[in-house]
DNA sequence: CCAGTTGGTCAAGAAACCTTGACAAATACG
DNA sequence: CGTATTTGTCAAGGTTTCTTGACCAACTGG
């Protein structure tokens, strides 16, 4: 009776705080609970639609219970049992995912970064080129030399500089 | 003699599928790498400056060499030993960083919709009491109920939706 | 009633991870 | 030159993680 009344209210004072409050999640825990292909997937999965066990382990071609059921206790902080007895996703759960499809977007970024700026490069190189040809066409080399390659040229070295030292970018990954 | 040389032709076209190619990285490799604090503080230090073996030894108070050795094998790809013998990250490494900076913020950025939410709730309610206190004064209840309310209401209930629905934000986490 | 499905738990062993401590080549310094 | 420091490598061990497979309780359709 007592400990019913007790039970209850500290649910009213965590949900509270889980309102009110920051709760920190240490970044090394998050990873440790995702850095395993099959539970990435659950995360996945379980972020379209909350799922039951044998449905899961389906989705997942997992033949044995225990392997999933290892997995799922290894998630404890990122799913949890809905009233239907399906599993989903928590708050931290939808962060993790957040996390999980941004990393596989970080990496992708940097190589665009790396082929803009040679796109870019070659550009500069070919409006030059044909600045210069059009320059000598007409025999007056001032619109050149005073206008498109100085502009080029700063454009370029601006480009340089944020690409390798502001986003430090790197030849050789 | 013939092996140096198809090294470098073996670096040359590495290098181009580098700036050309997007080189795919798996998300559980990269979680598994970065899944141990002394690991992720690894690659905040590295992130700040390139250090040698012993600097990086001093800083993270690690009294063994191999087990920075450790650490340093197991962060393969996001690290690399520069000309002077000072490790740096790679562009992995960067694209790291970033995911452990991101992660630590999605949590918080939850935990601050859920709030904005409830103040929203709050302000809402308190613009309608005043409204109807100044109605009441005047006895003209028009502007309340044809105005404020629906005007409120409707807000609530759209953010209602974009808390829960969209972002899928959850009372108790 | 009973075979099949659902929704798990648990123990055991293989594999991987983490840490320690010994060792050693190379270099700096007095 | 001798010593101390730097920059590691490696083997051994304890611990943790991962996987398998046995087991079981509850329900469900025929």
């Amino acid at each position: 009776m007592i400990v019913d009344l007790l039970v209850k209210v500290d649910r009213i004072i965590s949900c509270w705080v889980s309102i009110i409050g920051v709760v920190e999640m240490s970044s090394d825990e998050l990873f440790e609970a995702i850095s395993h292909p099959i539970r990435i997937d659950i995360v996945k999965l379980l972020s379209e639609k909350p799922l039951g066990f044998a449905d899961l382990k389906r989705k997942l071609k997992i033949s044995s219970s225990g392997l999933l059921d290892f997995h799922l206790k290894k998630l404890d902080d990122l799913v949890v049992v809905n009233k239907e007895g399906c599993y989903s996703l928590t708050d931290k759960g939808y962060a993790a995912l957040t996390t999980i499809e941004g990393a596989a977007g970080y990496y992708k970024l940097r190589s665009a970064h790396k082929r803009s700026y040679f796109l870019n490069l070659i550009v500069c190189v070919l409006v030059n080129i044909g600045a210069f040809w059009t320059a000598s066409e007409f025999g007056n080399y001032l619109l050149w030399y005073a206008g498109v390659l100085p502009i080029t040229l700063v454009w370029i070295m601006f480009y340089t500089y944020w690409t390798f030292f502001r986003r430090r970018i790197q030849l050789r990954s």
